[in-house]
DNA sequence: TACAGTTGGTAAAACGATACACCTGATATT
DNA sequence: AATATCAGGTGTATCGTTTTACCAACTGTA
């Protein structure tokens, strides 16, 4: 008897509990072939599914002479053979980035499930590594290939590796300019949209956009969102906030980002008349923001509301905890794996595009305006 | 004409900038010994820097051609045939704890440079997912297995896979009972015991320390590091919290882990005499501490020092910044990288520890404990 | 009966690199 | 002079699959 779901259990878990499974006397399809009596090819066709030409009788004797043996098919031979891998081949900037860890987690997990293994690349945005990683992906036989977040300068650039099936997270079709390529995106616009939306609701009318160089699709996006939305409510979007700062590709672990937040905090408190609220391209912006305002003594929300994008989930960890708006990260990789994996439809397919919509986590950094801001008192009336 | 090292010519690095490289018309060993007028068994040997068997007349010819052709071994085939992989597996819990996602990025990166990529398992300490995980390695050809933080309680788990070479970050050699096997190492005792020396110096006498369950090394080994060192300097070490909640195996992003410090919190406050200064196992547990203070009225460090360890890189997010004890991360992952790599000496070898020193970094958490702490404190009240 | 079609099965040639065994001259040793 | 050693180089079996071509029975049909 056994209970499962405990910790305990771990332990008594041997992974072989008979015989020693090293790798050296691992069991060949030659080995299951003699076992089944049967040929190769037959268990092959058998390990690739072609039921249809395999008789009932040989099919329960390969299964048998297949658990008996514990076979598992050479990989190495077998993409040899086929000349594709069942890998994918991962690309982002630094997992160290916690909301890019959160993504290349949850696409790890949706790859397992699918039967794939992950290559993991880090590149830094150095474009040296990433094309010796891409270069060498074909050696390898990887023909899947996943990109978060690349830079929206360079057109193109992908078109180098044609023959791979491509997704690109965090990314627009015509900004990479590739034949065939899927693109998985949060809905940009609309998650700024949603941010000026609560703010506005909450009675700012002065909204400050503060983001870091727009080098990526989402970038773009979100700061376009901000001024449409802002449109949208007849208010004034000319606190826009792009520092030019930080163009460093090395960027290790988005510490920098949250420099970006603390450089552009007295830039927004320089701003004239003062905004009552701002909205981060991101959550590190944002953390940055608020840790530069708190030490500044511009208390958080009371004087000054803030509101970040991605939910990273660290953003629950500040003080006050981060209002934000949250991707959803695992619907996302879902996605992404399950169209690169995708045998593409049309052969000459144009490419598709999926849109998550995005939701507003309601925290502790926005409030209502502080009614004292006296010289701009006289402006409220009715409303 | 080229300008080179500026962000600006990204744009204008076309892989290949001549012919199309399909993965379809890659060069083999054959077409270069054919361009080289050579065998490919001089080609072989050249590819393995087996340069003392070739001349330089013959070494030169194919160096062109394999240049010329832009070759790159299959990495398949050479693998079918040597058994051998260039991959490194990397089993850690979740790469969404910051300090695992440093920790992995780092060896990602040692690993690109030794020329072996980086085969990603999040096992989210989940026996199947890593048992599955390490049984398909042997079908791929993996022979090199990094493993960070492993459960202490799985004696001889590994030996099923005896013939990988192991190397185990935060592990010990006989928790794990297996012959062979590498660990890397923070000095864990020493790391407390700096941690109390600092303390210690500013006056603290009365040291709380918080950890969640020992269910790894660097758990088990830091808090008799704290019993050590308090007895050093004969203080009382009875004030150490081990929380045993939180079992949870599956813990995505050990945000759990700030839910430890959470509850942790509590029961520090009701310690009788209170403690004037807490140690935390590591850095989360040290921000979930340092938020549930806050939000409570206890001023940090005016109130309670704190000092974590890891020195995960949001540390200096916290406000107040963290003071911490840093692990050198980078060095590690070296470390285990080179060890994983490294032929093993002896046959018949019986590991080796590596072990590293940390380092106390000063931010603004601990700070000289109140005189009349004791009385003015204890009218707060936790929640 | 003879023919095509289907069903269930096999033999053997790849895939691309490695490594072993072997070969040829030249030089060194006795 | 005979032999050993060595540097430089080649031919080819082999790794464990997949895949193509082929085959032998059956089945049903004209």
């Amino acid at each position: 008897m056994r209970v499962s779901g405990t910790l305990g259990d771990l332990n008594d878990m041997p992974p072989k509990s008979g015989s020693p499974t090293d790798a050296a006397d691992r069991a060949t399809i030659q080995d299951v072939a003699k076992a089944a009596s049967v040929s190769v090819s037959s268990v092959s066709n058998y390990m690739n599914n072609r039921f249809h030409r395999l008789g009932t009788e040989t099919r329960t004797r390969i299964a048998m002479a297949i658990a008996e043996l514990d076979f598992r098919p050479n990989q190495a031979a077998r993409q040899l053979k086929t000349g594709k891998a069942r890998v994918i081949a991962l690309v982002v900037p630094s997992i160290v980035n916690p909301f890019n860890g959160q993504m290349v987690f949850s696409i790890e997990q949706a790859a397992v499930k699918a039967g794939y293994r992950v290559h993991l690349c880090n590149t830094m945005r150095d474009p040296k590594l990433e094309k010796e990683f891409l270069d060498n992906l074909a050696a390898v036989g990887v023909a899947d290939l996943i990109t978060i977040a690349p830079l929206n300068t360079r057109r193109g650039y992908y078109s180098a590796w044609s023959d791979l099936s491509i997704v690109a997270v965090d990314a627009n079709r015509l900004d990479l300019k590739l034949a065939r390529l899927d693109t998985v995106n949060l809905d940009h616009e609309a998650a700024i949209g949603m941010a000026v939306e609560h703010l506005f609701a909450l009675g700012h009318r002065r909204i400050a956009y503060v983001t870091d160089p727009l080098i990526t699709h989402s970038r773009v996006m979100r700061l376009s969102g901000f001024k449409k939305a802002m449109k949208d409510h007849e208010l004034d979007d000319s606190q826009a906030v792009v520092l030019e700062r930080h163009q460093s590709a090395l960027d290790v672990a988005d510490a920098q980002m949250v420099e970006v937040g603390r450089d552009a905090a007295s830039d927004v408190a320089a701003l004239s008349p003062r905004p009552t609220a701002i909205i981060a391209f991101n959550d590190m912006i944002a953390l940055g923001l608020l840790a530069t305002f708190r030490s500044a003594g511009i208390a958080v929300p009371k004087d000054m509301s803030i509101i970040g994008v991605d939910d990273a989930w660290i953003s629950q960890l500040s003080f006050p905890a981060l209002t934000t708006i949250r991707q959803p990260i695992e619907a996302m990789a879902s996605a992404a794996v399950e169209r690169v994996l995708k045998p593409n439809a049309a052969p000459a397919n144009a490419g598709s595009d999926t849109i998550f919509l995005p939701e507003l986590v309601i925290r502790d950094t926005c409030a209502k305006p502080q009614e004292d801001a006296a010289t701009h008192v006289r402006k409220r009336h009715l409303e």
